[in-house]
DNA sequence: ATTCTCGATGTTGACGTTAACAACTGCTGG
DNA sequence: CCAGCAGTTGTTAACGTCAACATCGAGAAT
């Protein structure tokens, strides 16, 4: 009997019953319990059937703490994202759980509040205190890993490709779907395309622009100077008053569908007509890029084979493949065409 | 001396190091380790210094399945979310990780196919034999919980109000959000507003119907038959088909800013002017709702207090609080009128 | 000088599970 | 009639951590 002082409380006990309650219930050892639980074949009929039983009566669910403790792996894997909230990160990560739920693992979430080495570094080791097999990385705007301190022994997965050579990494094929972009653009027959382009310190942005000046050249058109963006739609907004003063742009493709919009917007505003004044490109296929006005042409990503990509990918090394350190693996891009570009038109 | 048999490897070994490792490189026992780790106030700093070197040398972080199982909390909170990619969704995991983050908590996800009481019971059973100590349960379109196994002593909170009375709820002020915007259109002079509603199925949509309803009666006006949906722009461009056929309907509340965006699209292509010919309000205030065109008037559901208070609610019950069965917190909504409403015009 | 106190550190055992092995049963085949 | 076998069930120990208690030593108080 425990003497408590007046006025206080039990302690909040957590009725959670063990496999040894159900043993003790069923009248058999905690190791057949433990053999129902994970469906081994060498229990008779009727002993199993008493064991499920006793299991439903005290809703016995296996402690994952102590199963985890006692197998060495969690069956879990590790997000770090920044600014979930973004169509793209949502819908990779979306992709992530499903693979993951269909591999039997569950996926733990970390938000970071910039994608900095340090951060990166801090939730990867908040993390590997948690329980986590494998580590998802994604768009990390790092310059290297070098400088990641990371659990030696773990695997990890990074999406976008600007840890080529330093770790496995999983991203669209950027490169390509920008030249279809610019191409479709050129093949309308406009002289060049501007670049509403993303922010300065993002990797995946200066593919894009690097590819689309590229794809000029190999075309002989000037190069003109890029618009400067931020990846949100205010930004593309800003781009979009410039682009109204200058009716020598006739092309414009924009590093992704939120700067579009953006631009829609401001071209709107100041009465110039699109694809009859300026033809415009978006990056992405947003769910709402269809029901823009005019429904806007643009480069899709799929999301969907990317996170599952990357988890197939930590499951190989999980399996105790060595990791090619160098793997990248290039989800394809497609243009969708849709009605935000024509051939260009003389403005006044 | 182990003898393997020729040819074989040794098994893959997890090199990760435990508490006794860093004890005897640190020449201390085990537990001065543990208080090292857990910040305990009786180590001398000669001692602490010693054993966080040895920490460092060897890489050592504490093993979480083995404290989970001591300690019987596993500092984890598991959501199971329905399309995870969708605004409301998305915005609203995002706030829960910062703030389970600033209450030191890990999240873990599962994303189930359908709301349906089966599968959210199954992703429910699938948490708890993961590793939580409490669950968020985020628009399951479920009629009640009674049916919802959920393990009995599992703190649990769910998004949106439909389980008033049986387990916490945090959700959005819907009725009076709604109830703002058919006024706002009604104070514009329509004679009466039509309602493009979300899924039958669907329990914020019903509140939302109800609500628009409750306030046009109100106002003694007729309720026209709504127009159904199902949350997609594609059924909102369907509904806009049957708005531009009719010339009677002046005004529309969309349930969602997605349906009213596929409602802007058929408008357009029919030549059918917003606000000029329709008025229309949206439903979320989505990151593209200023940028379509006309920037779309809309209800803001303000989804990152949302998840705020989610967390807030589980730390609550956590900590050992009875959870009051009918908590119903209601975050307030805001309409933001932008210019796709106008007073009515007669249409042609 | 002797006892007391207190702060630092060590020892022990338990959390719930499962692999490895041991033990027991009933049956087959000689 | 018994060795041996296959199939079922039980026993033991260990995974890594930490709370509770035990121990130790040094200085304070008498």
């Amino acid at each position: 009997m425990s003497t408590l002082p007046p006025g206080a409380s039990a302690p909040r006990v957590r009725i959670a019953p063990s496999q040894a309650d159900v043993a003790r219930l069923a009248g058999v050892s905690g190791q057949t319990v433990s053999r129902v639980a994970n469906g081994s074949e060498s229990v008779l009929p009727a002993t199993r059937q008493r064991v499920l039983d006793a299991m439903n009566t005290l809703g016995y669910s296996p402690n994952s703490a102590a199963r985890a403790l006692r197998n060495g792996t969690f069956d879990t894997l590790g997000i770090i994202v920044h600014k979930l909230a973004r169509t793209g990160e949502s819908r990779t990560v979306d992709a992530i759980v499903t693979a993951a739920h269909q591999a039997r693992h569950t996926v733990t979430l970390v938000d970071v509040e910039s994608p900095s080495t340090d951060e990166v570094t801090a939730a990867a080791t908040r993390l590997s205190h948690q329980a986590i097999d494998g580590l998802i990385i994604i768009r990390a705007e790092l310059e290297r890993t070098a400088d990641l301190a990371l659990p030696a022994d773990l695997p990890v997965v990074v999406s976008d490709s600007q840890f080529m050579g330093q770790l496995p990494s999983v991203g669209s094929d950027q490169i390509s779907g920008t030249r279809r972009a610019v191409e479709h653009l050129l093949s309308l027959g406009h002289q060049t395309v501007h670049l509403l382009a993303g922010p300065q310190d993002s990797v995946p942005a200066g593919t894009r622009r690097r590819a689309w000046a590229d794809t000029l050249a190999a075309h002989d058109r000037p190069i003109p100077a890029p618009l400067q963006g931020d990846w949100t739609a205010e930004s593309g907004y800003a781009a979009g008053r410039a682009v109204a003063d200058d009716p020598s742009i006739t092309a414009v493709f924009s590093s992704n569908d939120e700067m579009a919009a953006g631009l829609y917007l401001a071209l709107h505003e100041q009465g110039v007509r699109v694809p009859d004044d300026v033809s415009i490109v978006g990056f992405d296929d947003v769910p709402l890029a269809t029901y823009l006005w005019p429904p806007l042409t643009t480069v899709r990503q799929d999301f969907g084979a990317i996170g599952k990509e990357l988890v197939a990918s930590l499951l190989t090394q999980m399996a105790g493949e060595a990791p090619a350190r160098d793997a990248l693996t290039l989800i394809p891009t497609e243009l969708i065409v849709r009605r935000s570009t024509a051939p260009p038109r003389r403005r006044p």
